[in-house]
DNA sequence: GTCTTTTCGGAACGATTGTTCCGCATCGTT
DNA sequence: AACGATGCGGAACAATCGTTCCGAAAAGAC
């Protein structure tokens, strides 16, 4: 016998953190920021989400949804070159503005297990993504010589983690050297 | 007309305040950590330092000092390939512990200009030491083809950022892979 | 030894932190 | 229509934040 509903939509109100997180960080952030940001009143948030740690957990859960639509692309048909540069441009247009949330916590919450095991997680699915296309590409005979294609993908996710970075104080010219270089594995 | 000298060493002081920073990142770090890190008293260190932000761009100042000893392997003498690959080792043992400064500074503290202008310094820093490795590499005959310097360059220094935010999760071994294939432009 | 200037520990500042709690408003149920 | 449970705004919580201030201790200058 509930009695009343929620007057906010929860998936709406976790987008709207998640960007706050993005933006200042999980220390940088504060429960007035999540209040403002999302509309909701404190006794909201702490009831739907339990703490500002958990809701934390949960924006890094969206946006790690949200980032299978970047890794999608690597996915589709073609060839593998055309899909990297598909990727990575996607990847810099999404970092431009502000970098990657999964990045940030590396750096900031990389000692709470519950957010290393997120990190990993990630890792992990941008690993796989690469090393499926690397695998469809070398049987096209897409690649130069005959790479260790585990290691390949490792180089991708490095490359990716690090335009994140840079994109920080590099501009696009900059940012299409180093996918161009990059990618030169490719024949 | 002098009566009393400070009984602590200012170098120590902002050694063990970039330590903190380091690990804690600035939000991360309270004023009280940095009481217990140094040793010293609040009053001493807003009397010496002016404030906490104060003390921030000290240390990422002397965390640029600091390294130069890491990039001046670059500049040392003999095949470009060993020294890139003693460069990239010391990289990758100095980051395993706890990562990069500049690089925590760049995701954390990117709007505030004053860190802005340091981390672009340190970024345009390193690339102007692969730079000059490069141009020397090139005219020894050490590269395959005939690869735009500046965009190696460029290149390098996003390995170098992704190395820091990958050596929090990977093992040496997939670091090592990931150096590897970064240096593949090398004949 | 006295004077004078600076250092520095620690108390105190107001502001803000994350979190809890209460009471009225709201709405499904009977 | 009355009940009863849930939602939620906002006040209040203790703790901690960065910062300031004051008084006693210390030490070079005379």
């Amino acid at each position: 016998m509930m009695s009343r509903n929620k007057t906010f939509n929860i998936d709406d109100a976790i987008e709207q953190a998640m960007h706050v997180f993005r933006g200042k960080g999980y220390e940088g952030t504060s429960m007035q920021d999540l209040v403002d940001a999302t509309g909701l009143s404190r006794s909201s948030i702490y009831e739907t989400f339990g703490s500002k740690k958990d809701l934390y957990l949960v924006s890094l859960d969206r946006y790690e949804d949200q980032a299978h639509d970047l890794t999608s692309v690597l996915y589709g048909t073609g060839p593998a070159k055309e899909l990297l540069l598909a990727f990575f441009d996607r990847l810099i247009v999404h970092n431009m503005p502000q970098s990657c949330l999964m990045v940030n916590a590396s750096l900031e919450m990389c000692d709470h297990p519950e957010v290393n095991g997120r990190i990993k997680a990630n890792v992990a699915r941008n690993e796989r993504a690469f090393y499926q296309l690397l695998t469809r590409a070398a049987s096209n005979g897409e690649l130069k010589g005959n790479p260790d294609l585990r290691a390949l993908s490792q180089f991708l996710v490095n490359t990716m983690q690090g335009i994140t970075v840079t994109a920080v104080t590099a501009d696009r010219q900059a940012l299409d050297n180093i996918v161009a270089i990059a990618l030169h594995f490719l024949r």
